[in-house]
DNA sequence: CCAACCATGTAAGCTGTTACATGATTGA
DNA sequence: TCAATCATGTAACAGCTTACATGGTTGG
């Protein structure tokens, strides 16, 4: 067999918004516009739904063999499937454990992550994810909380605002985190 | 009277992180290196502190005239101080209301903004700030939900977690916002 | 038929990331 | 003295934003 179609190469890294799309058409095909509309009307919306970002960041996936291009039956609108390749690699993305830095300053990553992983991963991996998620937030707002304790003094008045802000966010966090741990449980043993 | 200094030209937009920069330098001249400190040991590590970065958007508001290089007594490490002009663009920043979009979308901006303001901005502007997060939150917050409610059937379940942890937070963040506009009347008005 | 929208794309420019390079200073 | 850290930088690269361009389709 031949080794690889097209350019795949093996050290390419989708972004973000490159699993955003593999996520999005591994759910159903679509086409680049739809997907626009998509980013636009709901809450995918921190995604920019400019053409200049979403077709060539479409065109990069189907180079690398993770999508590709279909004539829709009727329509002159070209929609994107994804490939065998695509699906492994989701996968894998999907499987990969949470990341302490990640939990700090990328968590709408991990909430996309999450988001596209029902019937992608096996239970038990979604359940160590949540409950990763759960550990690692509780363990920033404990260091937020020490932090703002430690400098209450000498921060000016918005300073510690804002972080208060930034506890309180975290602590929500924390707090959905364990009661979707706890949902989790209650749906893998009914 | 000469125009500019150097190149100021007037269409030029520093990033956040050029008014991360412009705000900690306001409140003391700093080295790069202490700058770059900062953002790996504090709650201010939503920046990435590699020297890649920093370096350059010094480099550029030194350019644009709204920092000035300056050698530090005793030492070899050259700190940096804040123009005129960069105080006048950071006010002018500072004074800006707030937008829904970044309310949806870039909550982190608006919190660095909140920060600084502290002894810049008149305390009417303060409030205003405030209040208009408090109101545009829970508008936000409100969206969330109704798009919640009105997709719970047809969403998989790991997506309803990822949405149900937007709404935890936007309401965190109505609260925060409310509780926060109703410390600055009260100290206002002592 | 003409305006509005559908649908896809490209080009220039800027910013940030990663990786590498360099010399000074400090501590064991 | 030798390693680690201080301190500052540069170069290559990739990705996103903004703005522009283009043709098809639909509705009034």
């Amino acid at each position: 067999m031949t080794p690889n179609t097209k350019s795949g190469r093996n050290d390419f890294e989708p972004t973000t918004l490159g699993y955003a799309l593999l996520g999005t058409v591994r759910q159903q095909p679509q086409s680049g516009y739809e997907i626009r509309r998509l980013f636009e009307e709901t809450p995918m919306s921190s995604f920019s739904s400019s053409p200049g970002s979403i077709y060539p960041a479409l065109r990069r996936l189907v180079q690398e063999g993770l999508l590709v291009r279909a004539d829709r039956a009727g329509t002159s609108r070209q929609v994107f499937d994804i490939t065998t390749d695509g699906i492994a690699r989701l996968k894998c993305w999907l499987n990969r454990p949470i990341e302490s830095a990640d939990v700090r300053h990328r968590y709408e990553a991990l909430m996309l992550q999450l988001a596209f992983m029902e019937g992608e991963v096996p239970p038990r991996v979604l359940e160590r994810f949540v409950a990763g998620l759960a550990r690692e937030t509780e363990a920033w707002a404990a260091e937020l909380s020490q932090y703002i304790e430690d400098n209450r003094r000498n921060l000016p008045f918005t300073g510690l605002l804002a972080l208060e802000q930034g506890l309180a966010v975290t602590r929500a966090r924390a707090q959905w985190a364990a009661d979707s741990h706890r949902a989790l449980r209650g749906r893998s043993n009914p």
